[in-house]
DNA sequence: TCTGGGGTCCTAGGACCC
DNA sequence: TCTGGGGTCCTAGGACCC
C-alpha cells in the first residue's frame, strides 16, 4: 500500500500559519519577482482566481475582492516543510519527500498493524494540523498513481474530507469516474485534449483503455499510467526515489542586468545552489550548462549558453565558481538587457564511483564542502558564500508583498502578548 | 512605464563522423 | 552518376508538474 500526503495549496497555507488574521480570507502567493500567481487558497479559488496567470493582468480583480497577496517566502516554506515531513515520518518507516509539500509513504507489512486505513489517514491529518497548523490530504492506493488519484479525491472531491482510499474495484471506479482525465498524474492539458477526441474524458475512461493501444497511439508513459490505474504497479519505490538526471537553478532578475560583473555574480550564485543540491543527492557534476538570456517578449531575443565539461567530475562549489567565471566573457554581450540566467548540471555521476584524472591533481576537498554545508544548514544558506557571488546585488528578486521571516530572523519571531 | 515562474525529463531533428 | 546506414552529440522545444 502506498500513500501520498500533501498540503492544501501549500504556500498559501504557510502564509496563514503565523498570521491567523488571514486564515478566513482569500490568500494568493506570487512567484519570484511577483510575476505570476502560484498558489491559491480554497477561499480564493471559490472566487475564481486562476493559477499561473501573470499578476499584473489580474491585479484589479484581486483588489476588488480584497484578496490578500503575498510574495513567495521560500525560507518560511522550507522550514515549515521540514517540520511537516518530520511529523508525517512518524507514521511510516518508509517515507520519500517528493517535493516541498508532498511525500510518498510505502507501507510494507502494515496490514497486520493497521486495520482501518481511513482512521489512520485522519490520524496523520490531525497530527500535522495540531503540530504545524498546515492542512494536508492523505490518499492511499495500491500503486503510486492510484495514491495520487486518492489524494486528489481527498482534497478536491466533496464527501471525502481529507482522506481517500483506492484499493479495490469499487473505490477505483468511484474515484476515477469523478476525476477529469487531466487530473490523473502524468496527463496534462495537451494529452488531455488528444484523449478527449477519443471520448476519453475521465480517469475511469482512461483506465478502461487497452494499455498496448495507448502505447502505440501515445507513448510508453501513457501505457504505464493505464496499468497503474488498474492496480498494476509500474513505478517501483526505487523509480520514485531515483536520483535526478539534471539539476538546474535559473531565475529572472528583479531588475534587468547589463554589466558582466553582475551577470557573473548571479551565475556563480546559481552554480552554488546547483552544487549544494548535487551534494545532497550524492552526485558529481561532469557537465555544466551556463546560460543567460534577454526576455522572449523582447524584440531582439538573445540567448547564449555554454557547456563546460569537467575533466574530473566535481561537487565543489569553488571549482564550479571558477569554471563559471572563466566563461563569462563568452556569455556576456555588451548592450544586452539580461532578463534571466541560470546554471544546470546536465551530466551527473554517482559520487561513489569517482573517475580520477591520471594527469591532473584533483582539487576536490570533501571536508571543506562538508564544513561549508554544515554551517549553512545550521545558520541558513546565505551564511557562507563564495566571494564571486557578491553581496547585496541589485538583481535580487522583487518581493513587494513578503511576509516576515517568522522562523529565520530573530527580529521577526512572533510575539505572544498577554 | 512596464510588468510574463521554476524544475525535470524526453524527443525530434540537425550536424558531423565513419 | 547517383544513392546508401548508423552512431553520437547538441539544441530547441514540447510536455508535465507544482
Amino acid at each position: 500500500m502506498y500513500a501520498l500526503v500533501d498540503a492544501v495549496s501549500y504556500y498559501a497555507s504557510c502564509e496563514k500559519v503565523f498570521d491567523p488574521s488571514i486564515r478566513n480570507k482569500p490568500v494568493v502567493v506570487l512567484t519570484n519577482n511577483d510575476g505570476c500567481i502560484c498558489a491559491v487558497c480554497p477561499i480564493a479559488r471559490r472566487l475564481g482566481v486562476p493559477k499561473f496567470k501573470p499578476y499584473f493582468q489580474i491585479k484589479h480583480f484581486l483588489a476588488k475582492h480584497n484578496v490578500v497577496i503575498r510574495s513567495s517566502n521560500y525560507e518560511l516554506y522550507a522550514d515549515l516543510s521540514e517540520k511537516m515531513m518530520n511529523v508525517i515520518a512518524r507514521y511510516c518507516d518508509n517515507q520519500y519527500v517528493y517535493s516541498i509539500d508532498e511525500s510518498f509513504l510505502q507501507f510494507k507489512h502494515y496490514s497486520n498493524i493497521i486495520d482501518d486505513w481511513h482512521e489512520y489517514g485522519h490520524k496523520i491529518r490531525r497530527a500535522v494540523w495540531k503540530e504545524t497548523r498546515l492542512p494536508v490530504g492523505v490518499g492511499f492506493g495500491s500503486t503510486p498513481t492510484l495514491a495520487k488519484a486518492a489524494n486528489h479525491a481527498a482534497k478536491k472531491l466533496p464527501g471525502f474530507n481529507g482522506v481517500a482510499i483506492v484499493d479495490d474495484d469499487a473505490s477505483r471506479k468511484e474515484v476515477l469516474s469523478r476525476m477529469s482525465v487531466t487530473d490523473v498524474w502524468g496527463i496534462g492539458n495537451r494529452l488531455g485534449k488528444r484523449l478527449n477526441v477519443l471520448s476519453i474524458n475521465t480517469g475511469w475512461d482512461l483506465a478502461n483503455q487497452s494499455a498496448k493501444l495507448m502505447r502505440t497511439q501515445f507513448s510508453v508513459v501513457v501505457e504505464r499510467t493505464v496499468n497503474e490505474l488498474n492496480g498494476i504497479a509500474c513505478l517501483s519505490w526505487d523509480d520514485i526515489r531515483r536520483p535526478k538526471k539534471e539539476i538546474f537553478s535559473t531565475r529572472s532578475f528583479g531588475q534587468r542586468v547589463n554589466d558582466s560583473y553582475s551577470l557573473n555574480t548571479a551565475l556563480v550564485s546559481h552554480g552554488a545552489i546547483v552544487a549544494r543540491k548535487v551534494r545532497q543527492q550524492q552526485s558529481l557534476i561532469k557537465r555544466l550548462v551556463i546560460f543567460a538570456a534577454s526576455s522572449p517578449h523582447d524584440d531582439n531575443y538573445y540567448n547564449k549558453s555554454i557547456i563546460h565539461e569537467f575533466s574530473v567530475a566535481t561537487d565543489n562549489t569553488l571549482t564550479i565558481a571558477t569554471a563559471i567565471s572563466a566563461v563569462i566573457h563568452d556569455i556576456y554581450l555588451s548592450g544586452v538587457n539580461y532578463y534571466r540566467c541560470g546554471v544546470g548540471a546536465i551530466e551527473l555521476t554517482n559520487n561513489q564511483f569517482m573517475q580520477h584524472d591520471m594527469f591532473s591533481a584533483s582539487d576536490d576537498n570533501p571536508e571543506l564542502m562538508h564544513c561549508y554545508d554544515g554551517i549553512n544548514n545550521r545558520y541558513g544558506n546565505d551564511s557562507l558564500k563564495v566571494a564571486a557571488e557578491g553581496i547585496n546585488e541589485k538583481w535580487h528578486m522583487r518581493r513587494e508583498f513578503l511576509s516576515p521571516s517568522f522562523t529565520s530572523k530573530w527580529r521577526d519571531i512572533p510575539k505572544i502578548e498577554c
